[in-house]
RNA sequence: GGGCGGUUAGCUCAGUUGGUUAGAGCACCUGCCUUACAAGCAGGGGGUCGCAGGUUCGAGUCCUGCACUGCCCA
C-alpha cells in the first residue's frame, strides 16, 4: 500500500474492491462454535426483504443501523452474527411471474400448477434476491454462508411442523367466514394486507315494499347497492319508535322478488342512514355476524372475480360496478330509489394490487390467536422483550389486545402448501407432517392435498427459530437463540414483529434449554429488544412514492456521493422516533467529511515519509500497545488523547442506547473539530525534520499523531467502513495486524487517558486564539499579516500563554506576545473574556459607530445575565432549594458577568472620549 | 370514531430524570487559493422554544385547555 493518495477522495475507486474483499474473504461468517462460545453472542436477523424487491431508502436506513451495531459489537469482541435472507412473498412474486406469462400470451391456468411453480423457481434463480447483491455492494457485514430463503427445504419443514402442531393443539380451524377478498389476485388476504382509504361515495336510500301492507315501504340505506341481491333480511334497532309497527313483518326484496323478514338487533344504529339496514351475510362482516345471531342463511352473489353469479338473477355475469349501475337504474325506474346522498366512506384496497377488496364469504384456514397473543403480551409486559422507543410497546399492546383470528390460507400457487388432505370418500381432513398414504379417518386412499398455501408471514414469523434449525434441537439454537435485537420499521410491527413474538414464544417454550432444563418465557422470546426506526422521507418531508415521483434511489445516491457518505447521512439523522427527511445537501456535507479525513491521511502520510527520510521511523504495529503521551508531552498531545478517550466513551454509550445520530455527530465533531481543526494545526509545529530538531520530540509527536489517527479510524469504522478500511490499510502500509479494520478492536475509554485539567487548559487556549482571530478581523488585519498582541490575566493564564506561545503565534498569526503591567490599549483594540483580556496595537481607523454598537450589544447581553442571576440569587427559595452546584455556578457566572460588564462600560467611556 | 406522536434559527433536526447565557448541520453574509483538504480555512448575523393558563425558588422540559399537523387502527 502506497502513501501516495490522490488529492481528493473518490469513493468509486475503492468501494467495489473492499465490498468484494469482505465477501470473498468470508470475514463476517460465524460458523457454529464448538461447545460454549468464548464471546457473548450478538445475533441479529435481517428483516427479510421481499425476493422481488429492490433496495429502497428504508432498507438502506435499516441496514445501515444494523451494520453499525453489528460492526460495533464485533469490534467490541462479541460473537456478532448478522443473518441475511429473503422471503418468498406469495402474492408479489406470483404477480411478477404472471405478468411475465401475460407478455408471452399465456396464463398460469394454461400452464398448470406444477409448471407454474417451476416457472416461479426459475424466475427466482434469475431475478430473485437482487436486493442481496445490492447489500453486498453496500458492504453489509452479514454472514453470507447462512443466507436463507423462506421456501428453502429446511425452513419449509419448520412451516409444516408449526402448522401440524398448531392443528394438534386445536389452534387451527377451518371454516366459512367473511374474509377480505382480492378479486384480482383471487385470494383471501389478511386484515393487515388491506389499506383503507377515505373516499367520496354515495349513500343510497332504497325503498323495500312491505308485504303485509301494500303501498307501505321501509327505506334502507346502503353504500353498496349491488349486494342487495344477496339480502336475507332488513334489520332495525328494537327501540327505534319509527319502525315498531313493522316488527315481525316481511319485505319484498326489489329486483329479486324475494320475501325477507324484518328483524330487530341492538347493533343497528338508529342514527345512521334511515335506521334500517339490509342484511347481506355473505358480503359484509357485520351482516355476517348479524346473520349468525339470527340464524339467517347466506347468499353469495359474486364469484372470485367480483362478477355477479347465478344467484344474482338478471344481473348474473356483470362486474360488480356495472351491476351497481344497472341496479340503481332499475330501482330508479321502479321508483324505489329514494335518495343518493354524498357520503365519505372508507374503502379497503389490496395492499399489493390496489384493487378494491370485496368482503366475501369463503372457507378458509384460521389460527385461533388468543392463546398465542396472551403469551406475546406477557413477554412484553414482563420485560422479556424491550421496545425502543418505548412508546411502541403501547401500540403493540393496543393491537395485541384487540387481535382477531388470523386467516392464514391464501388461494395462491406460490407458497407453502397447507399440509392437509381432503378425503374423497368420507370428506374429512387429514393433517400430517408427511404426505399420508390414506385418510386418517376412513383409511381411504382417495386423498387430495389442500390447494391453498399459507400466508407468507406464517413462514417469516418462524424465522428466528427456523433459521437455527427448529424444530430440531440444534447447537445453533442453544447459542444464538434468542437473538439480541430486531431492527425494523413500524410498518411491519404487526405483520412480522408481532407474529414472530407469538410464534416464537409459543413454540420455543417446548424446546428445552441447552442444559436440558425447562425453557421459560424469558428465553422463549425470539429477541430481547426491538428497535423501531423511522421512515425515510424526501427533503420536503413527503412520503416517497412512485406516483409522486419523489423516490430517491439509494444506489443512485451512493454512486454520486459514496456509500459512506450516504450511510453517515442516515446515521446522523436517525434520531429515535423521528422520521428522516433525507436531504442531498446533508450527504454532500458528509462526502466533504470523508474527503476531509482522506486529506488528513495524506498529510499524515506525507509527514511519516518525511520523517523516514530523516531517519525517524514509527512502526504502526507498536501503536496499539502504547499508552499515549507522557505528562511532559506538549499540551495538544495530552489533549487529543483525552478527547479521543472521552469521545470513545460517549460513542460507546450512544450506540448502546441506539442513539445513532448522537454517536455519528460525536465522531464527526471529534474528527473534524478536535483532530483536524486543532490538533493537526498545532502538531505541524512539532513536525520539524531539520538538522537541529529534537528528534525524540518529533518522534513522540509523530507517534501520538499516528496512534490517534489510527484509533480515530477505528472509532469511525462502523459508520464509514469503506474509507476507514482503505486508510487503515494505508496506515499499516499493507502490513495490517488483521485482515480488516472490522476485525480490529473498537476504541474503549481508558480511565488514565482522561485528563480534565488539560482539556480545561486547552479550552482557554482555544478561546484565546479564537478571540485574537476575531479581533484581527475587526481591526481589518490582512489575512497573511502577523500581528503583535498583549495579554492580561491571572498568573495561571500568563503561564499557559507563555508555555504555549508558539501555538498562539501560529494559529492566531501572531508575531509577538507581551504581558504589559498596565493596559494602554483602546477599547477598539481590546477584547475581554472571563479568563483574559487580549489586545493588539494594530492601528485601524476605528469605526466609532460600529464599535459602539458592538459594545452596546455586549452590554445588553451581560445585563440580561446579571438581571437573571440577581433575581434568582435574591430569592431565598432558590438559595435553599436549588442544588449547591447550581448556586455556586450561577454566582460565578454573575461575578464574571459583572466584571465583563464593567470592562465594557469602561470601553464605551473611552470610546466616547476618542470620539 | 378510538389510539399514538409532533410543533425549538430560513430549512432539517438535537436538547436523557425540570437547574447556570437553548445547540448542530445545511443555507446566508464577509475575508482568505495560509504547500493535507476551495468537497477547504477564518470570522459573523439569525430563535419572546405553536397559543393560553397552572405547578415550582426555577419550565423548551411537568400538568390542563386550545390551535395546527402527522401517523396507526376501526
Amino acid at each position: 500500500m502506497s502513501h501516495d493518495l490522490p488529492k481528493s477522495y473518490d469513493p468509486t475507486a475503492i468501494e467495489d474492491r473492499w465490498a468484494e474483499y469482505w465477501v470473498r474473504e468470508r470475514l463476517f461468517d460465524v460458523p457454529t462454535p464448538e461447545g460454549a462460545p468464548a464471546a457473548s453472542p450478538f445475533t441479529i436477523l435481517l428483516p427479510p426483504p421481499n425476493v422481488t424487491g429492490r433496495l429502497h431508502m428504508g432498507h438502506m436506513l435499516n441496514q445501515t443501523e444494523m451494520d453499525i451495531l453489528t460492526r460495533w459489537r464485533r469490534m467490541r469482541g462479541d460473537l456478532a452474527l448478522w443473518l441475511p435472507g429473503t422471503d418468498h412473498a406469495g402474492i408479489a412474486t406470483q404477480m411478477m411471474v404472471e405478468r411475465q406469462l401475460a407478455s408471452e400470451n399465456t396464463t398460469r391456468q394454461e400452464l398448470g400448477r406444477e409448471a407454474f411453480v417451476e416457472r416461479v423457481w426459475q424466475w427466482k434463480q434469475h431475478y430473485g434476491g437482487a436486493i442481496l447483491d445490492q447489500m453486498k455492494r453496500l458492504g453489509a457485514s452479514v454472514d453470507w454462508s447462512r443466507e436463507y430463503f423462506t421456501m428453502d427445504d429446511h425452513l419449509s419443514v419448520a412451516v409444516r411442523e408449526a402448522f401440524v402442531r398448531l392443528h394438534e393443539q386445536g389452534l387451527i380451524y377451518r371454516g366459512a367466514y367473511i374474509v377480505n377478498w382480492c378479486p384480482v389476485q383471487q385470494t383471501a388476504i389478511s386484515d393487515l394486507e388491506v389499506v383503507h382509504e377515505e373516499q367520496q361515495g354515495k349513500l343510497w336510500e332504497i325503498r323495500y315494499p312491505v308485504v303485509e301492507e301494500p303501498g307501505q315501504f321501509l327505506a334502507i340505506a346502503t353504500t353498496r347497492p349491488e349486494t342487495m341481491l344477496g339480502d336475507v333480511a332488513v334489520a332495525v334497532n328494537p327501540d327505534d319508535e319509527r319502525y315498531k309497527h313493522l316488527h315481525g313483518k316481511r319485505l319484498r326484496l326489489p329486483l329479486m322478488n324475494r320475501e325477507i323478514p324484518i328483524i330487530t338487533d341492538a347493533w343497528v344504529s338508529a342514527d345512521f342512514g334511515t335506521g334500517a339496514v339490509k342484511v347481506t351475510p355473505a358480503h359484509d362482516p357485520n351482516d355476517f355476524a348479524l346473520g349468525q345471531r339470527h340464524g339467517m342463511p347466506s347468499i353469495n352473489v359474486m364469484d372470485e372475480t367480483a362478477h355477479i353469479n347465478d344467484e344474482g338473477g338478471a344481473y348474473a355475469g356483470l362486474d360488480r360496478y356495472e351491476a351497481r349501475k344497472r341496479i340503481l337504474a332499475d330501482l330508479e325506474a321502479q321508483g324505489l330509489l329514494v335518495a343518493a346522498k354524498d357520503h365519505t366512506n372508507s374503502i379497503g384496497k389490496c395492499d399489493r394490487c390496489k384493487s378494491v377488496v370485496e368482503p366475501r364469504l369463503s372457507t378458509q384456514w384460521f389460527v385461533k390467536i388468543q392463546p398465542l397473543a396472551d403469551k406475546a403480551i406477557a413477554a412484553v409486559e414482563q420485560g422479556y422483550i424491550k421496545f425502543s422507543p418505548e412508546q411502541y410497546a403501547k401500540t403493540y399492546f393496543e393491537w395485541m389486545r384487540n387481535i382477531h383470528d388470523w386467516c392464514i390460507s391464501r388461494q395462491l400457487w406460490w407458497g407453502h402448501r397447507i399440509p392437509a388432505w381432503h378425503c374423497g370418500t368420507c370428506k374429512q381432513i387429514t393433517v400430517a407432517r408427511e404426505t399420508p398414504a390414506q385418510c386418517s379417518h376412513c383409511k381411504s386412499t382417495d386423498l387430495e392435498q389442500e390447494k391453498d398455501v399459507l400466508d407468507t408471514w406464517f413462514s417469516s414469523g418462524l424465522l428466528p427459530c427456523s433459521v437455527f434449525g427448529w424444530p430440531r434441537h440444534t447447537h445453533d439454537l442453544d447459542i444464538f437463540y434468542p437473538t439480541q435485537l430486531l431492527v425494523t420499521g413500524f410498518d411491519i410491527l404487526f405483520f412480522w414483529v408481532a407474529r414472530m413474538i407469538m410464534l416464537g414464544c409459543h413454540f420455543m417454550l417446548d424446546m428445552p434449554m441447552a442444559d436440558g432444563s425447562e425453557r421459560t418465557l424469558k428465553d422463549a422470546v425470539p429477541f430481547r429488544e426491538v428497535y423501531i426506526h423511522a421512515l425515510v422521507r424526501d427533503a420536503d418531508r413527503q412520503k416517497m412514492s412512485k406516483t409522486k415521483g419523489n423516490v430517491i434511489d439509494p444506489i443512485e445516491i451512493v454512486g454520486k456521493y459514496g456509500t459512506d457518505a450516504v450511510r453517515f447521512t442516515l446515521a446522523s439523522m436517525a434520531s429515535p422516533g423521528t422520521d428522516i427527511a433525507f436531504s442531498e445537501s446533508r450527504t454532500e456535507g458528509y462526502r466533504a467529511f470523508a474527503n476531509k479525513i482522506w486529506n488528513a491521511a495524506r498529510f499524515i502520510f506525507m509527514n511519516v515519509d518525511r520523517a523516514a527520510e530523516s531517519g525517524i521511523f514509527v512502526d504502526p504495529r507498536t501503536l496499539v500497545n502504547s499508552f499515549g503521551p507522557d505528562e511532559n508531552a506538549p499540551i495538544e498531545a495530552r489533549w487529543i488523547v483525552s478527547r479521543l478517550n472521552n469521545t470513545a466513551a460517549e460513542v460507546n454509550r450512544a450506540l448502546g442506547e441506539y442513539r445513532f445520530h448522537e454517536a455519528a455527530n460525536l465522531v464527526y465533531q471529534f474528527f473534524w473539530g478536535d483532530f483536524c481543526d486543532w490538533y493537526l494545526e498545532i502538531v505541524k509545529l512539532r513536525l520539524d525534520f531539520g538538522e537541529y530538531a529534537d528528534k525524540s520530540a518529533t518522534r513522540a509527536a509523530l507517534t501520538t499523531l499516528l496512534s490517534t489517527f489510527e484509533a480515530a479510524l477505528r472509532l469511525l469504522s462502523p459508520f464509514m467502513p469503506f474509507l476507514t478500511e482503505e486508510l487503515w490499510h494505508a496506515v499499516y502500509d499493507g502490513k495490517t495486524p488483521a485482515k480488516s479494520i472490522a476485525l480490529s478492536r473498537y476504541p474503549q475509554p481508558l480511565e488514565e487517558a482522561l485528563d480534565a485539567s488539560v482539556e480545561g487548559e486547552m479550552a482557554i487556549l482555544q478561546e484565546l486564539i479564537v478571540t485574537v482571530r476575531a479581533l484581527r478581523k475587526d481591526l481589518d488585519v490582512p489575512e497573511r499579516e502577523l500581528v503583535a498582541i498583549q495579554i492580561a490575566g491571572p498568573d495561571t493564564l500568563q503561564h499557559l500563554a507563555e508555555t504555549n506561545r508558539s501555538i498562539i503565534e501560529r494559529l492566531a498569526r501572531v508575531s509577538a506576545i507581551d504581558f504589559p503591567a498596565t493596559w494602554n490599549l483602546g477599547p477598539g483594540n481590546t477584547r475581554t473574556t472571563a479568563s483574559f483580556t487580549v489586545g493588539s496595537s494594530y492601528e485601524k481607523q476605528i469605526d466609532v459607530v460600529a464599535e459602539r454598537e458592538r459594545l452596546r450589544k455586549q452590554l445588553d447581553q451581560y445585563d440580561k445575565i446579571l438581571i437573571n442571576a440577581e433575581r434568582q440569587l435574591g430569592n431565598d427559595g432558590f438559595l435553599s432549594k436549588a442544588p449547591e452546584k447550581v448556586v455556586t455556578g450561577l454566582k460565578k457566572q454573575a461575578s464574571e458577568a459583572a466584571m465583563l460588564r464593567q470592562e465594557t462600560l469602561d470601553a464605551i467611556e473611552k470610546l466616547e472620549q476618542l470620539a
